[in-house]
DNA sequence: CCTCCAGCCTCACGCCACGTGAGGGTCAAG
DNA sequence: CTTGACCCTCACGTGGCGTGAGGCTGGAGG
């Protein structure tokens, strides 16, 4: 005795809906169509839609629960696979939720607005590659900096600080800027975004260098540390890339 | 100093399309357009995609981002409400590896398939419900059902066949339908299907009995028992619903 | 000036798994 | 015959983009 959408759709839970789209993509039909053209599910249309049922409970795509039922791959495997996917499916899910603590605490890792205030290199890197390169570097810094918590940033603001207030103090002893001793500073700044954010090539620093004068945003805010000191950064990571 | 949606595209590392996108549903749109109509991002356009990404990764969707940059709620209460969500997501997915590892073991409480051979009341039940009344008895069914190992589905079984054998034996000795001893049993059989799977009325047990007439199917399996059960076991509960 | 090329624009259809109607035919009971 | 529940197909929508098509823009170079 064969049954009608409708008793289905009332066997099952689903909609008439969605056996019609079952149908459609030839995921579980009707053996049968009376001449009024209504469907007819015999028992083994049931049995089929059962499975079809229980492997979509387990989260499975209706496409892949079609191979799965034609025998196009192997039980295990479709196993295997599925749990991996669910497991990375799980840990994004935790990512989440402990991005949402910090998010919470107000730690803000993922707050770049903080890295727009001050001398932040995350910002001046990316645009750097924003200019000069793919975005791999920015891509890089994200992934680490999702990590960092305030004594990461904290060390991070120092050291950039530092870095500038080293330049800065060269600067005004007169000292020019293609002086070792400023190249010193210069390694120095590319060791500290290498060791926080990305590999920083000499190429890539250059273009950081370009980019302190050509902005005024960055010019105005490195130059809050010493009037010109901007220009004379970029002049120490020109000098020293070219000795390169 | 202005971007292009190129120049942000890879700042972020979005698409372009993603930008058009979020442009065009208003979560980020650029401040200015070139007589061209290029788009033009000022610094507070990129402060706020930057916000969107935050949002974003913590696994809101963009309509809500969208809200909360506006201040439509309260950011306690959105952080309150995402984690519940994202709890949510992870405990279905916590459901879903659990039921990959009963599929896996063959348990398979939920392959409905064991459901279908030999007597099996789940199957009996649900279609008296696709006939008569909603599904909840068959969602009551599938929830507890969903619990059930081997043992379960041991007794299950055991005590079915148990209620079978005792009306068989009645039907050969000649008892009417209509005696109390009958009733005896049809009162059990209700109390099983309740025990195991959904509170059985009275109503429901009398819609199984003809369905186990009706249907060639179920009355085949049952007379496997003993040749006209099926019929027996209907007349028995229709007597035993008659003087309720 | 012209050509070329990279980048920009809008438009539009696709994906996945259905939800939701519209418009109209079917079937069985009264 | 009427009525009402059920059936059919068609089609657009959802969210967050991916992917092209067709055509305009701007700058560099000849």
């Amino acid at each position: 005795m064969a049954m009608t959408v409708g008793d289905l759709a009332k066997l099952t839970g689903l909609t008439v809906r969605t056996l019609h789209y079952y149908d459609e993509i030839g995921l579980c039909s009707p053996s049968q169509r009376t001449e009024a053209g209504y469907r007819l599910y015999a028992e083994d249309d049931v049995v089929r839609l059962q499975h079809v049922l229980v492997l979509r409970e387990l989260g499975m795509g209706l496409d892949e629960i079609g191979r799965a039922l034609a025998g196009d791959i192997d039980r295990d495997e479709l196993i295997r696979r599925h749990r991996a996917a669910l497991i990375e499916k799980r840990e994004r899910l935790d990512r989440m939720l402990a991005a949402l603590d910090h998010y919470e605490r107000g730690d803000a890792p993922m707050d770049f607005r903080t890295m727009f205030d001050g001398f932040d290199p995350a910002e001046h890197e990316a645009e750097a590659k924003a200019r000069w390169g793919t975005t791999d570097a920015y891509k890089e810094s994200a992934r680490r900096t999702k990590q960092y918590g305030p004594p990461e940033w904290d060390a991070i603001k120092r050291e950039a600080a530092a870095i500038g207030e080293q330049l800065a103090a060269l600067m005004r002893a007169g000292v020019p800027a293609a002086d070792p001793r400023a190249a010193a500073v210069i390694a120095e700044h590319r060791a500290h975004i290498t060791r926080w954010f990305y590999p920083c090539t000499v190429e890539i620093q250059r273009g950081l260098g370009e980019m302190y004068v050509a902005d005024a945003r960055f010019t105005a805010n490195i130059d809050k540390t010493a009037p010109g000191l901007a220009l004379y950064w970029r002049d120490a990571i020109r000098a020293s890339a070219d000795q390169t």
